[in-house]
RNA sequence: GGGUAGGUGGCGGAGCGGUCAAUCGCAGCAGACUGUAAAUCUGCCGACUUCGGUCUACGGGGGUUCGAAUCCCUCCCUGCCCA
């Protein structure tokens, strides 16, 4: 049938995927000859909070799902002990089972609006490494070195990028990659999905499961959330991420926050939107509207497109005309006879009373339009339902 | 095991007895300009403060000194070279 074809090709080739192992035809073709493949995506669930990154890989295994394949969402419970090689010196706390369990609800409730897991014909598995990898004995584990010499490991970019820049390695780090391969052996998956920075495991992954199962894996390597022109990767720390755990005003902000260079890739990878029209939104006169359209197609899927439609009226209302709709902002209630500082610092607008005062005598706090200079102001129930505002992006209607 | 160079704020990296809450760059914050973008400019950037100050900080501990990030002892950690 033709129409598989250019369901799969469109897949192979919107851009998301940046590299297939051993090839993208020999993939192509398993793919089109009428079998099930297990395919599996391993997170690191360290973190309660994802961001659009993990939603573009969530999206694509979803693709594959729909397919018809069979997909495994893996958390790394056991992996994330030892933490991928970044540079990180030791080993991390080791998660207690509640908060891997705690973790993977959480998890599931934000990625509920991309993947469909009541599917009663194939519903996406759910599946922990620590199952198979907190058994292992040492004679296993040594086994499984023994099938990667040093040298292979040391290809690595990042562990080449450590020694030459004089930084440690340790050699619980080796065993990262064997671990994240076994996962491959335990699972006897098909094909694994991951990012670019994850290829040189993957492959690991490739070769353990040719020598243990004889079976070929595909490694399909997936585009990073990359700011083409810094080479900064979507980061809580550098303020540049998009959470799916936050309300649909934040999301709205936080992606209208995006630089410009990060909108196709945003539009490519997390939302529908076909190519051609996507090329013809980044081509319009004022990169603003495209940047609209990327907020309000985002939030339509996390949230719906009635909130997408009423967050960009507020968006613009408020930002773009600079007039502040009292009834639609968020309210935070603060005790009444508290100071300018300490309401700053309850109500997370500050991060000390230093900072407080900081921020009023640069002229950052207003208090219903009215700049306030005075750092002993007192705040009290004369004020309740005013707006209180800091910086361009905060903004709160207190209450007592 | 031997030698050698190091461990400073979110990161990079100065300082090597007082004037160090610590030069500078990045990141961050506030303001101006804007499109909650970028670039640029200005100011800020440990905490508390009755704005006089006070407290906590330069790997850990101990010491010398009126005074230490800076000197000494000891412990811990890391790179590099040799074995």
């Amino acid at each position: 049938m033709a129409t598989r074809e250019i369901e799969v090709d469109e897949i192979l080739d919107r851009g998301t995927i940046v590299e297939i192992f051993p090839s993208r035809e020999e993939f192509r073709g398993r793919l089109l000859n009428g079998e099930r493949l297990r395919f599996y995506i391993g997170f690191d669930a360290t973190a309660p909070t994802l961001h659009l990154s993990h939603a573009k890989n969530i999206m694509l295994l979803e693709k594959f799902r729909k397919l018809g394949h069979e997909v495994i969402l893996l958390f790394g419970d056991f992996t994330a002990r030892i933490g991928d090689p970044t540079g990180e010196i030791s080993a991390r706390k080791q998660l207690t089972k509640e908060e891997v369990e705690r973790n993977v609800v959480e998890w599931q409730r934000q990625i509920r609006p991309l993947m469909k897991f009541d599917d009663p014909d194939n519903p996406p598995k759910i599946r922990f490494n620590s199952e198979w990898l907190a058994k292992l004995s040492f004679e296993e584990v040594l086994y499984l070195a023994s099938n990667v010499t040093v040298q292979r490991m040391l290809e690595r970019d990042m562990f080449e990028k450590r020694i030459k820049a004089g930084e440690p390695i340790h050699l619980h780090e080796f065993l990262y990659p064997l671990m994240q391969g076994y996962d491959s052996v335990a699972m006897e998956v098909d094909a694994e999905l991951c990012g670019t920075d994850q290829t040189f495991n993957a492959l690991v992954g490739r070769t353990l499961l040719k020598k243990f199962k004889q079976k070929e894996k595909f490694v399909v390597a997936v585009t990073l959330m990359e700011n083409p022109k810094t080479g900064d990767l979507m980061s809580k720390s550098k303020g540049t991420g998009v959470f799916l755990n936050t309300s649909a005003r934040e999301m709205f902000g936080q992606i209208m926050a995006q630089p410009d260079e990060m909108m196709e890739l945003l539009f490519v990878n997390c939302t529908f939107l076909s190519l051609k029209e996507i090329g013809m939104l980044l081509k319009s006169d004022n990169p603003r509207d495209a940047k609209l359209r990327l907020a309000k197609e985002l939030v339509s899927i996390f949230h719906s497109s009635a909130v997408a439609e009423k967050e960009e009226q507020y968006f613009i209302e408020t930002f773009s005309k600079r007039n502040v709709i009292v009834e639609d902002v968020v309210e935070k209630s603060i005790l009444a006879g508290s100071t300018i500082l300490e309401a700053l610092v309850a109500i997370g607008f500050a991060q000390s009373k230093s900072d407080a005062r900081r921020k009023i005598e640069q002229g950052g706090v207003s208090l219903d339009g009215e700049k306030i200079t005075d750092q002993a102001f007192i705040l009290d129930e004369k004020y309740n339902g005013k707006i209180l505002r800091v910086g361009k992006k905060n903004i709160a209607k207190i209450v007592f």
